[in-house]
RNA sequence: GGGGCUGUGGUGUAGCCUGGGCGAGCAUACCAGGUUUGGGACCUGGUGACCCCGGUUCAAAUCCGGGCAGCCCCA
């Protein structure tokens, strides 16, 4: 153990900021470095970002797409193509001007996000309708630059994510894909991360610079936060006319494509740990978890081999049914330390295992979430666990559900908004979501809207009284 | 964009206000050995720190300036 692992010392109820960045480092997740607003990544969040990395694969290979790799620098030529994408970056984009001793001829970007490269290097490979759809995603990592207050795995300058970018022959097909993915998102983001969202779009202040439309899941966080889990955009033509990427239709008449991206990033780890954790550490939802279940053996020096031997025995066992499980071996540290560093790392269930255990043919289990322990016999394991942990997911989604639902209240007028916000809480009310009325409620309240609801009914405006949508409003991360 | 607080071994801290006894204390971690193991055990020995640069001074962890980094609050 590279942090030192003793317990934490707040409560998460008291001292939010300082819980999380205490869970973050004594759970090994990630460590500040030499580069402010840099983390590095740890194995134990890393491989957390893999189990993503699969789930999201799967789904998105299932539907045609495939994964490639498009260069970390942008030229500033292309990267000003598209005039609303400049305007929308540049503040915060990191340039690379020289090479050793030389002076670069023109700049490079460090990908902010990376549509300018791939269209300008994609435009010869789409040259007719039967080219289409181009469904391509990218693992990478991206830096934007300005920001005031760094927030480890939430808020930084270097952060890894995946880019979809595809293009389509007709604005429906587009559309389509818009929600397709953000489908995959909200079962990523709820079934697996068990984290409840608002689903809907931005509005035009919030959308990406350089689409049509924008649109997002939104989750909450216990200090009245939003979080922004994952975006998909539907970039009209903005992006194959600005790189002139053209093709032939069936009717023999060139057209310019429309195309969509979408993305999410290792903030959703952020999330993850502010809306699960507790005063004892980490939860990792099962369905995400790297590690599901740890064993720990407990003997006496006499017992050790005998206890060992059938920790592995129930290892080897779980692992056929598909539990992710791994046994603590270390000597030296006793078990109360082991349950405790478990608990810290999040691990979701814990089985012990002693000599008395073996004698009744049994195993002493204990969920992370309740706390609960109870002893099952051995040979219900291979049931018995993976319906548990199913039990941990679902509770754990239960739980972010009743916080969320705590702290988003109906407003009906701008006052009442203002008094929610006031509370540390957000707000769902009429919104139209045009930028002159972003500014004002930005204006009166400090806070913009976070997402237009797909499923809000139509309630007028509370700035212009116009015709709007129930939508989130409130502070975010 | 504005304001505030903080920086001491791997980690958490004492010391700073009021400069000298600080040759930097304590706890924990780490290493070696012994002992122990059902909720963060114990004994012995050991390694290890004043964020960086400059200034004031006979003397700086301590005071001043700048930088870097982290945290908090407000817009």
């Amino acid at each position: 153990m590279v942090e030192d692992t003793k317990g934490l010392t707040v409560r998460k109820q008291e001292d939010l900021s300082e819980w999380y960045q205490q869970v973050i480092l004594k759970a090994g997740l990630a460590r500040y470095t030499a580069v402010s607003g840099c983390i590095a990544y740890l194995p134990r969040s890393y491989a957390i970002w893999e189990r993503i990395q699969d789930v999201f694969n799967r789904m998105i290979k299932a539907t045609g797409h495939a994964n490639a790799y498009f260069p970390l620098f942008i030229p500033e030529s292309l990267f000003q193509r598209e005039e609303e994408h400049v305007e929308g970056f540049t503040p915060e984009v990191a340039w690379v001007t020289e090479a050793g001793s030389q002076k670069l001829r023109e700049r490079l970007a460090v990908r902010p996000t990376s549509e300018t490269i791939i269209y300008d290097t994609i435009r010869p490979m789409l040259r007719s309708y039967r080219d289409l759809p181009l469904l391509l995603n990218q693992w990478c990592n991206v830096v934007r630059w300005e920001f005031k207050h760094a927030t480890p795995f939430l808020r930084g300058r270097e952060f890894l994510w995946q880019e979809g970018h595809t293009v389509h022959a007709t604005r429906d097909e587009a559309l389509e894909e818009v929600y397709r993915i953000l489908d995959f998102y909200q079962e990523l983001v709820e079934d697996y991360l068990a984290i409840p969202v608002y689903r809907g779009r931005k509005s035009e202040g919030e959308k990406f610079a350089g689409a049509d439309m924008t649109t997002t899941l939104e989750a909450v966080m216990p200090n009245g936060r939003a979080v922004q889990m994952a975006t998909s955009h539907h970039l009209g033509e903005h992006f194959t006319r600005a790189f002139d990427v053209k093709v032939m239709g069936e009717d023999g008449q060139a057209f310019y494509p429309q195309s969509t991206s979408w993305g999410l990033s290792t903030r959703v780890i952020g999330a993850l740990i502010l809306t699960h954790g507790d005063d004892k550490g980490l939860i990792i939802p099962p369905r995400i978890a790297p590690e599901q279940a740890r064993i720990i053996p407990i003997y006496q020096r006499d017992t050790r081999t005998r206890v060992e031997t059938e920790a592995e025995r129930v290892r080897k066992l779980l692992e056929e049914a598909g539990v992710r499980v791994t046994v603590d071996t270390r000597d030296g540290y006793t078990p109360g330390w082991k349950y405790s560093q478990q608990e810290l790392e999040g691990v979701p269930l814990r089985i012990e295992i002693g000599m008395r255990d073996i004698e009744q043919e049994q195993v002493m289990l204990a969920r992370r979430d309740t706390g609960e322990r109870t002893s099952i016999p051995m040979k219900d394991l291979p049931e018995q666990i993976p319906r548990v942990l199913e039990d941990i997911q679902k509770t754990l989604y239960e739980r972010a559900r009743a916080m969320r639902d705590d702290l988003v209240k109906p407003a009906g007028t701008l006052e009442d908004v203002k008094t929610l916000i006031a509370e540390g809480r957000l707000a769902l009310a009429g919104f139209c979501g045009r930028k002159a009325c972003e500014e004002k409620l930005k204006e009166e309240t400090g806070v913009n809207s976070r997402v237009l609801l797909e499923e809000g009914g139509e309630q007028a405006c509370i700035i212009c009284g116009g015709k709007g949508v129930t939508t989130l409003i409130g502070r975010s991360y």
